[in-house]
DNA sequence: TTTTACTTCGTTTTT
DNA sequence: CGAAGTAAAA
């Protein structure tokens, strides 16, 4: 037993409770993924449990490889009849063997956001709906909701009477599923929803994956959705093995339909289910416990926990607030460097997490001006570079003709004298027809209606027919460069900009690459296979480990991840938490944000620095933010002490903004908190004299305000109320105010007339 | 049909 | 501010 010695008493609990259900209550850093693998060892070795009747689903292919790894490495024979795999990627495995059953063809295309739009963008048009009353975002939000609920179209449409926009949504909601059928395709949510759909149809399916898999082991439970649950529960229905594994405090995943009651409820879904916390961390020390049990502790209805480990205290937490974005990343960035002068730090040991995406540029621009190596996870997905969605929409078409979306952005690409008015005449075509687009094309010639564009239209269906012909015989990568070739694709990116023309083709020498990767490691490679790879890549997979760079992300990347030195950045009200959960009346949403925090802290093994601006430029605004209330809810004990904000050329526009200059030394942050001192914003020329150089424009109004995000006001006829954002615009202030009695009110300062209580 | 110049609009978070 | 979408011109 060897090989168990090293876990601890409930890890060892753990490990051995193999038969019936079991929920693995286990906080950040106890050493989960280890109880896991474990326990397949021990399964494996010490029970006798066949490999073959054991799933491991997880939520990333990254988890799922390292997971995969290390059973490998721990279990002698027979690991890689375990299934360890995606939600997704399991589903697709079965989707792929069954989904005739539901009236589809096993090829069937996946479809990403942007297919989706593009999907949603037709079924407006049809269906004449306006997209400027109604958004394609929201229409697809509603549908993927409904989908991760497990709610029907029909369903959909009875709940919908009496309500005209809900009507809406569930006429563009059946639209939208009769084109992905049309098009042979499945979204993402369709991967889960339709597996169930597969399962309840076909009893003797289930059955035989119920035979198959008798132990199930769920990771990261806490953000499986309905749909996924209702999944496992039938996986699980007939043997009842059943492992979930996760933390409610890290439950982030609400926007994307997860739902906690899910982890919240297990007990009373299985009754006889044996509960085991992990409470012991082997990342942290005490003082970073300490800051994320204080933080955590402000939210209610969560299962009670609480972090410890047996390291020391270790270094307080160090909080800085710059009056700007620019010089927020600057320190970072410079602090970075000494760290790693110092000998101390690795780069690759250190992480900057942010709340929104849009927030790496700036630091990103800082890393490159220190001179330091890094990695951005996330941003803009390579799949999803214009060149690479060009080659892929290419193999699409050619792997699944029926698979409009594709169809209709490669036509005329390059150039091929094919506008809009030609395919609309081949869409009424084809949807008069019930035939895709392709179809008509390859029709073209024989119909009246069609006739005269059949010229144009002709080399295309002939280099797709003939692409095909080859597909057969070529690898993926082979069928790349044949396309390649015959499209001059190359010269067709000179032309369209010749300043990127070598960038783009590099990355379609990427793809090339990751083909012939593909083709090398895939058990049985196919081009459906490839397009499927592809389409289930998220962003933290493509991170590799140990190139020695500092990782740029979003806290949401960042979760199941560890750094000894970690910054998160933006701890500004308004932005972390989002105004967004500031402003809604559901405080589960808040509660959120409080358990993305909970994340980010207890990503940091060593060293945690907090940051915050009191200015930052968000879509071309100014915008004035107050520490974010997460900071204040570290005790101020574990905290370092505010130094002064380093001041440099920045200095003079002071005056502009009216900061508050007097130094701050050795005062705690829960004193310093900007809230709780007004300042006196002043209108100011342009960004550009914030940074020193000076149009010698002289500030423009003379707008003061005198209250600031977080402080009390009063309104002459809604009464009292809490700041919530303060927008600098052109000629005043744009001050959203959250009132006690009148709700929620966007206002301009000079005609608010608020004052401060 | 394609190019250009202008307007609009938005920001959470992503498998 | 920048992307993306729309209207007008070539």
């Amino acid at each position: 037993m060897g090989l168990y010695d090293a876990l601890n008493k409930e890890q060892k609990k753990a490990v051995c409770q193999v038969e019936g259900p079991l929920l693995i209550l286990a906080g950040a850093g106890s050493g989960k993924t280890r109880v896991l693998t474990h326990r397949i060892a021990y399964m494996i070795d010490e029970m006798g449990i066949s490999p073959w009747n054991i799933l491991a689903i997880t939520f990333t292919n990254k988890a799922a490889g390292e997971m995969r790894e290390r059973v490998d490495r721990m279990v002698e024979f027979g690991a890689d009849q375990v299934w360890v795999l995606t939600f997704h990627s399991a589903c697709l495995r079965i989707l792929r063997r069954h989904i005739d059953r539901l009236g589809f063809d096993n090829g069937f295309a996946i479809y990403d956001t942007d297919d989706q739009k593009a999907v949603i963008k037709t079924v407006c048009k049809h269906l004449n709906i306006d997209t400027k009353a109604y958004k394609e975002r929201t229409l697809l939000g509603a549908i993927s909701s409904a989908k991760d609920e497990l709610i029907s179209v029909e369903e959909y449409a009875m709940k919908a009477q009496g309500d005209y926009s809900k009507a809406v949504y569930a006429k563009v909601y059946r639209e939208y599923q009769d084109t992905l059928k049309k098009n042979n395709a499945l979204d993402f949510d369709d991967i889960i929803v339709k597996t169930v759909e597969l399962f309840k149809a076909c009893p003797e399916i289930l059955d035989s994956y119920q035979e198959r898999f008798r132990y199930i082991c769920v990771d990261e439970y806490q953000d499986t959705n309905t749909a996924q649950f209702e999944l496992v529960r039938m996986l699980a229905g007939k043997y009842r093995n059943l492992c979930v594994v996760g933390d409610d405090d890290q439950s982030i995943y609400k926007f994307r339909g997860a739902n906690i009651k899910n982890i919240l409820d297990f007990e009373q879904h299985f009754p006889d289910a044996v509960v085991i916390k992990l409470e012991q961390n082997y990342r942290s020390t005490q003082s970073i416990l300490d800051a994320a049990n204080a933080v955590i502790g402000n939210n209610v209805g969560r299962k009670d926990k609480s972090l410890w480990t047996s390291k020391g205290s270790g270094d307080r937490i160090h909080f800085r607030q710059f009056d700007n974005a620019y010089e927020e990343a600057e320190y970072i960035a410079r602090d970075i460097v000494k760290k790693t002068k110092n000998g101390n730090a690795s780069y690759g040991e250190c992480a900057v997490l942010f709340r929104t995406n849009a927030q790496a540029r700036l630091l990103e621009e800082r890393m490159i001006m220190e001179g330091i190596p890094y990695n951005v996870v996330g941003g803009t997905n390579f799949y999803s570079r214009m060149e690479v969605k060009d080659v892929l929409a290419y193999l699409k078409t050619i792997d699944n003709a029926r698979d409009d979306v594709a169809v209709k952005r490669i036509i005329n690409v390059p150039k091929r004298g094919i506008g809009n008015a030609t395919l609309d005449k081949l869409d009424a075509y084809a949807f008069a027809e019930g035939t895709s687009l392709y179809g008509a094309m390859e029709v073209a010639k024989s119909v009246d209606a069609l006739s005269k564009v059949a010229g144009k239209i002709r080399p295309f269906v002939e280099l797709i027919a003939e692409a095909r012909r080859h597909s057969t015989e070529m690898t993926v990568a082979e069928l790349i460069r044949y396309l390649l070739e015959q499209l001059n694709y190359a010269e067709y990116l000179e032309e369209y900009d010749s300043d990127s023309a070598e960038d783009r083709m590099e990355n379609v020498e990427e793809l090339i690459a990751k083909a012939i990767s593909y083709w090398e490691n895939a058990e049985s490679p196919s081009l459906t296979g490839f397009l499927e790879d592809v389409a289930l890549v998220a962003d933290i997979d493509t991170v590799e480990d140990g190139d020695n760079r500092v990782l740029l992300m979003t806290l949401h990347s960042a979760k199941g991840l560890e750094f000894p030195y970690v910054y998160l950045s933006g701890m500004e009200d308004g932005l972390f938490p989002s105004f967004m959960s500031i402003a809604s009346d559901d405080v589960t949403d808040l509660e959120e944000e409080r358990r993305l925090a909970y994340v980010g802290i207890t990503r940091a093994m060593e060293d945690l620095t907090m940051t915050c601006a009191k200015s930052r430029m968000t879509h071309g605004e100014i915008q004035y933010n107050a520490i974010s209330r997460f900071v204040r809810e570290i005790p101020s004990d574990l905290m370092d002490e505010v130094v002064p904000t380093p001041k440099k050329k920045i200095d003079f526009a002071d005056d502009y903004l009216g900061f508050d200059t007097r130094p701050r030394a050795t005062v705690r942050p829960k004193v310093t908190a900007q809230a709780d001192k007004p300042f006196i914003a002043k209108g100011i020329g342009s960004l550009n004299q914030l940074a020193g150089i000076s149009k010698g424009v002289p500030a423009q109004t003379d707008t003061e305000i005198h209250y600031a995000v977080g402080d009390r006001v009063k309104h002459i006829k809604f009464g009292e109320g809490t700041v919530l954002g303060l927008v600098r615009e052109p000629r005043d202030y744009k001050v959203t105010v959250d009132f006690d009695n009148a709700g929620q009110k966007i206002m301009y300062a000079s005609f608010a007339k608020l004052k401060k209580i």
